[in-house]
DNA sequence: TTGCGTGCAAAGGTTTTGCATGGCA
DNA sequence: TGCCATGCAAAACCTTTGCACGCAA
């Protein structure tokens, strides 16, 4: 019997092809709607939503908020920079709403710390630090 | 001529004497709304927002978003807790949904060398550790 | 008396859900 | 042929806004 997600369709492709093509920068769901609208093809609201839901559950997208705006953010996490060194964080600046990404052993220890000393895993893929980044703070 | 924020109201004074009840713990207007009406309040949702609004300006409470939950949290920032010692963080637990205060010295440190080194100032109330707690950790 | 604060209801926007249909395996 | 995925529309939700009235100063 099949399972969820295990059908291959035409939307799915093209949802991800077009969230691949934002290359590192973030996109909301109605973004994804007009985009691939604009590309000529009719895919629902809904099944963005529905495949945008998914898509986080796999890690391949992350989703977050930020301040401003009302509706949810999402980033592609591109494999490249994803997943070969070691696991890699996130800084979202809450005022240019720009994303960095982190490989810093400091936060690996912190980790461990948690970990020992707390009970607490942390989620690298899913964890996001909010903030204000270098450039936005000497404004 | 008054300005805005200048009258003393009976909703203004228990809507601030509720939240500064919640001690430590985060809350949505909806929450707000409804302990009100249960103490016999008859305070109206739209002035809940608005003095929701009001106290993050003046920075009485704060503002944040957890994942799951499609409602904004807020939080009562105690003079008390949140002067004297370090900021407190939030660690959400993604199979059980729980979220955790945590005080923690290692994070505050973790905070100077990001703020040092990568020029990156982490906002405590908005950063939300997600990963998995102990006791489901244990299972 | 002045005009801010309030409450109600309606509007606005985002996301979810129900259901019949379409399409992959 | 099964049954998952889709699309539409409606619903559910949270939050904001308009307006008339009440109430603080």
């Amino acid at each position: 019997m099949p399972e969820k997600g295990s059908y291959k369709t035409k939307q799915k492709e093209e949802l991800v092809e077009c969230i691949e093509d934002t290359r590192g920068k973030h996109f909301t769901a109605a973004d994804i709607c007009n985009k691939m609208r604009k590309n000529g093809s009719t895919i629902g609201t809904a099944t963005v939503y529905r495949q945008l839901e998914r898509l986080v559950d796999e890690g391949v997208i992350s989703k977050y908020f930020i301040d401003e705006s009302s509706s949810a953010c999402f980033e592609y996490m591109d494999p490249d920079t994803h997943q070969k060194h070691a696991p890699c964080y996130h800084c979202k600046c809450e005022k240019c709403g720009k994303l960095l990404h982190m490989d810093c052993s400091e936060i690996t220890e912190l980790n461990e710390h948690l970990k020992a000393e707390h009970g607490f895993t942390i989620d690298p893929l899913r964890t996001v630090f909010y903030g204000i980044c270098a450039e936005c703070a000497d404004k």
